[in-house]
DNA sequence: TTTAAACTCTACTAATTTTACAGAATTAAT
DNA sequence: ATTAATTCTGTAAAATTAGTAGAGTTTAAA
């Protein structure tokens, strides 16, 4: 499941996504739109621009906007930005890999080859999502 | 990301999915051959009983043993009776259905049908991944 | 009928993660 | 200077997860 954190990084960046070009957009904006407590919001967009996913211009009439074009920001992104693999266990997962502390050999895992089948589908499914497939209906 | 428990239980699973039919597997011979902690393992057991994915003899020289056919334990079964939906948010999910309550009209909500075609796709692939296709390499 | 060896059940606890909130610091426009 | 915004760090409550403890129950066999 999503987190919280993680649901609302995407409701921003919809709510970003749906604003004309060059529109910047407070945070107290987005906050009040699309029903994300401000302080918590806030610490997400910092977030989402350390990922480059976001740009922010500071003080006066300043706040956040897409850096990346809404199509090539995927619910794999931002799902590996605040929850981590996609895999579901890090022995499977390609960019958060670990190995099991209680595994004896990897490769004889009979659970790991399976996982890794469903990290392969799944990813490619979270890579097919865009903000810009989202905002399109 | 799957839970401890959700691990454990797959592997204990493979486990018995390995002996001899009619073998009866003590939790203690389970929890050492899989590296699993006793006492927890015996709580997992309980929950896959009552999930009828195992059966149990009780008293001494009783143990637990597959209920169901290997070919009939599916990943998403075990991930839904451990942790619950596999869908990313529970707006999106079939079995563990619920409403977001920051949600004005789920209807009009844009990251809701992106959600339900990842749950679709990825319970297609959960669904292929049972315990004898784990075992069988 | 007693004993041993197993499962069953409930409750508890420690650690971790999640979800925020608070407030001071910084930046930029007027 | 003042105002209005982001930035940064620290704190804290709540929920979840992972695991432990111990008493109870069942069954087989001596």
């Amino acid at each position: 499941m999503l987190s919280q954190k993680t649901k609302y990084a995407l409701k921003a960046l919809l709510y970003l996504a749906e604003q004309d070009v060059d529109h910047i957009s407070k945070t107290v904006e987005i906050a009040e739109a699309a029903s994300i407590p401000k302080k918590f919001l806030e610490q997400i967009l910092l977030d989402l621009k350390r990922g480059h996913f976001v740009g922010s211009k500071q003080g006066k009439f300043g706040g956040y906007y897409l850096l990346k074009s809404k199509n090539d920001i995927t619910l794999a992104d931002i799902h590996r930005l605040f929850d981590g693999a996609i895999a579901l266990l890090p022995c499977a997962s390609l960019n958060f890999y670990e190995r099991c502390s209680d595994c004896v050999d990897e490769s004889e895992c009979l659970l790991r080859h399976g996982l890794i089948t469903i990290r392969e589908e799944t990813l490619k499914a979270m890579q097919g999502i865009t903000i810009a497939s989202l905002v399109k209906k």
